[in-house]
DNA sequence: CGGACTTCGTACCGTCCGGTACGATCCGGG
DNA sequence: CCCGGATCGTACCGGACGGTACGAAGTCCG
């Protein structure tokens, strides 16, 4: 029973969905703890679909990490700039956004870093090295627009505590980790302006 | 040919044999990423003896991750304790310790939470989880030292910023990640301790 | 209406995996 | 001296995996 019977043809919209499906369940189960057979019974569609939009197995785990990455870094972006112009309240938005996403069901640490675990060599690797990039490019923006004394090395704790912070919140099930780390950079924040000044 | 000519024919040699051997390959190539034949080929041993000593590839991954845990505890514990009875000072020789780690050819971040990312469920969790409040109560040992008016949330902020640090380190390939850790919780120590006094 | 395109379902391929079985061979202790 | 245990090498098993092939059936567009 090839196209069922009022199905749309929309190729667009076949891989849309096939992304969104894989986004979902490698992340749940992980990168090899999923095979491409379920994965297309999960999505409904036929491994030659999957294959003819993919082109492999690698394919798609690359789609899923670079859509996931930009939609994440679009995601903190707009926390902070919903926070107004203050750089101390940007930074405590975007650590409270992370303490939301941490308390969300299912929440298994940053899909794109342990994807980059899984695959220590490859593709997920850079991605996940572009993706901490952009990351440290708007912690950074914070830490310059705060007058910081040296921004460049204030953006780089920031991101170590953001990462640190999703470590923990994973597995150590500690739900004040955001807080916790909201609260350092905070500090930072004061230290590194008030402080010299 | 069966035991080698002149071999020693010690079980508990044989099996430390695969465990160092397992330790080393399983952190390059990830738990997924090489198979019981392979290992075997590696350590010089069959999978009979493998089996025997260790029962399955999980059994031989969680004697693996935990003889890790307990080397890697020891070993921060033992920097903090060289550096004296300041905690300032013990902090400042964990980080520096990282740093070592991270310098090290091959380093790929923390095997064991690398691991719990492989096996998001099972042992290799607990594991995990046992080995971040090992590290905790280290930590939070310091704090408490020190004098900080939280020594429970400073010795979190601690870890949050020990496994930032490594993740920046692996997947930044930040050569600084523990100087600008250290820097941070230095400073999180001085602002606990001297600021609301 | 008709051809190009998309999708499904299924079968299939070669490969690798974790785990078991078994005979042969050599060490160690009584 | 000899028996029990440790080990090797190899063969084997069932199953899962990534990927391909192909015919049938439906949609879309000119």
């Amino acid at each position: 029973m090839p196209v069922p019977k009022g199905a749309t043809l929309d190729p667009a919209q076949t891989r849309a969905t096939i992304l969104d499906t894989a986004t979902r369940l490698l992340y749940e189960r992980g990168l090899d703890g999923i095979g491409v057979a379920e994965l297309c019974a999960a999505v409904g569609a036929s491994k030659e679909t999957l294959y003819r939009h993919f082109g492999s197995k690698d394919g798609l785990v690359l789609a899923v990490l670079e859509a996931r990455s930009d939609r994440v870094v679009r995601w903190l972006r707009d926390a902070a700039d919903a926070a107004g112009e203050d750089p101390a309240a940007q930074l405590a938005a975007v650590f409270d956004a992370l303490g939301r996403w941490y308390a969300q069901p299912g929440f298994r640490g940053c899909a794109i870093v342990n994807a980059a675990v899984q695959r220590h060599a490859g593709a997920p690797r850079d991605v996940a090295a572009r993706h901490l990039a952009r990351h440290l490019e708007l912690l950074t923006g914070i830490a310059r627009r705060s007058g910081a004394a040296d921004p460049d090395r204030l953006g780089r704790q920031f991101l170590a505590l953001l990462e640190g912070a999703t470590v923990l919140a994973d597995h150590q099930a500690d739900p004040d980790a955001a807080a916790l780390a909201k609260h350092a950079a905070l500090t930072l924040l004061r230290q590194e302006t008030v402080g010299p000044a």
